[in-house]
DNA sequence: ACTATTAGTTTACATTTGTAGTCAAATGCT
DNA sequence: AGCATTTGACTACAAATGTAAACTAATAGT
């Protein structure tokens, strides 16, 4: 039913969601300190962000403000949903491993996925079933 | 350089890394367990995989066996990079405690991470910088 | 030997995505 | 008032993707 929000329009969502209501000028402008695209790009892509239903585009005289229909995460939780589907199961302990060990994570943060552990440990599983292969019949 | 393993052809790939060495009729009873594809649309991902250097084909008599030609584990890394690279930088925590709530995870992973945990909370930061916006002039 | 089945190759086609040009309306500046 | 600029809408177009039919060569069973 929705539309993936693309790699591209990622970009766009971003700056959308730290800014929070903008106008194509600004979003142009902090897109262009990144990447190099068009105007005519960017345009594009936040044409097809308010056509999807993320963007909300408020009429402003002659131009627009732009704010986001999505929350940030809600959006970040479906594209964290989608590579935890795509993987092994048995991987998903190891994903998480190396992407703690290669991003800076807050003190808090670090602190509450502690806390969250320590509640699982106890019944973990010795191991994990490999979910890549369809139910074999039994 | 190289082309992306798109998500239909990954549920392929992952069969390949399961089983190791196939034939097609053994990708297609597996991917056919869990996906309503055609014979015909499993062998064009098939072949798509092949022409894009991620499976080898060995010809075995008439038939073929496949094989992968990338580790699973280095897919998988590039697949989690990418999801780390399109979020906010400030987000990365509360989605690894997320993906450690919602998954099994085994004992000896989890202890792995505590591990990781414990070496990095000292010096982590209190709060991450949003990476969101293009670098402001200073 | 003949036929049904199987596996691989080729072709097809709509949709999505990345990337951007063109144009017209609205605005601001002089 | 007239022109330069900005902004949004429309059009364009190749490549990638999901999805699959058609055709062909080989094989297995009878």
């Amino acid at each position: 039913m929705n539309k993936a929000i693309t790699p591209a329009e990622w970009k766009i969502m971003r700056i959308v969601w730290t800014l929070g209501e903008v106008g194509s000028a600004d979003i142009i402008e902090n897109i262009q300190r990144m990447n190099d695209w068009s105007n005519s790009t960017i345009k594009t892509l936040i044409s097809r962000l308010v056509k999807k239903g993320y963007l909300l585009a408020t009429s402003q005289g002659h131009a627009n403000l732009y704010s986001a229909l999505i929350p940030e995460e809600t959006a970040i939780n479906s594209e964290s949903a989608n590579l935890f589907d795509s993987i092994c199961e048995m991987k998903v302990g190891e994903v998480i491993a190396k992407a703690i060990q290669e991003h800076q994570v807050s003190k808090n943060d670090l602190k509450e996925i502690q806390k969250i552990i320590s509640s699982q440990i106890d019944d973990a599983p010795k191991t994990v079933q490999c979910n890549c292969l369809g139910k074999v019949a039994d």
